[in-house]
DNA sequence: CTTGTTTGTGAGTGCACACTTACATACATG
DNA sequence: CATGTATGTAAGTGTGCACTCACAAACAAG
């Protein structure tokens, strides 16, 4: 026994974020995520209800890091108006997807929302951060629409690589985007 | 010989786009596109270059339709203003992914865009799609990137099943979005 | 009718991968 | 040390699927 079944859930859990990230759901075989957790494929299938299971653990897993980011950037904001606290959440949400896993799993989760568990856990996920955004910043329903657009946005612009194209409809796209 | 090989491909594109819409490249068999298009796997080899091949002439196929489409409702505008065509355009956008198979196509190739050939044919998609908004609206850069940021807002707001969520932040989301 | 070309398919082949089972090893407790 | 329990794995098993190949049927042209 090295470590407790329950820890082992929760590493198992962040390196199934970062895999799923690259490859998404179907194109992952358990056995990467195994691999990089440094466990076995037959150990995950004890840790976990089968491969879906697994990923919609992830998905918990991989929200909560995003409202943990959120909400420790809403203390940062440097005034009490919803737009600066807006903005604050904004920058902070920037800076935690700078490594890119935490938004390309979002990505993925999304293209596997015709199986209903996983299409729960996104609406669950977006349910918690977009609750919270709205209550913390006292931020109207377009603030809070557009909030999410503009994040949304740059799922597009990273997927596609628009930060690497000196084009100007990538440049238009891109404006005002910290760091993606 | 019923058809020629080049009005079969056509037919599968289209099909195509629709069957990989709903599950995505890696989880839709090249069976599933041969069926629907009335056809045999075998056959779906021979014109296209494997499955990548038909999926990025997909996306080629799904980018076709979506600018034609808004070069349509460009066309219907009410006034002459940026602000107008690009209402007129998004109004355009919103009537054609009424059926969802464009709009969730897009979401699968963005989830796949780990292949850089799927990549390419996305940012090519945008290349073409972001041009035309921009330079037939005459809008600013702001503009467009608004118009894209709203319309990858869709794109969260379908896959997660949104606007039958009767929750206040789903209908924030989701307010003034037309029937998506 | 014969020969050639294009359209089309049935029947494989090989491999990757989800999931299981039987077994091993560590640790706790009496 | 003996027994029990939790952690961990090696080695399968069955299936689904990308891709191929040998072959058939339709049409064209001489």
């Amino acid at each position: 026994m090295r470590s407790t079944a329950e820890a082992r859930r929760v590493t198992v859990l962040n390196t199934a974020v970062s895999v799923f990230a690259r490859a998404g759901f179907h194109a992952t075989p358990v056995t990467a995520v195994a691999a990089a957790a440094g466990i076995s494929e037959a150990y995950v299938f004890r840790l976990f209800s089968g491969k879906l299971g697994l990923f919609v653990a992830a998905a918990g897993a991989c929200f909560d890091r995003i409202a943990d980011a959120i909400e420790a950037g809403a203390e940062r904001a440097g005034g009490d108006s919803p737009q600066e606290i807006l903005d604050a959440m904004g920058g902070a949400y920037a800076e935690l997807i700078a490594d890119r896993d935490l938004l390309l799993f979002q990505v993925q989760a999304q293209a596997v929302t015709d199986i209903p568990e996983v299409a729960e856990a996104v609406r669950a996920g977006y349910r918690r951060v977009a609750t919270f955004v709205q209550s913390r910043a006292g931020a109207s329903d377009a603030q809070v629409q557009q909030f999410f657009a503009y994040g949304q946005l740059c799922h597009l612009i990273v997927t596609a690589g628009l930060e690497q194209v000196p084009e100007p409809w990538a440049r238009a796209l891109t404006a005002g985007i910290r760091h993606p």
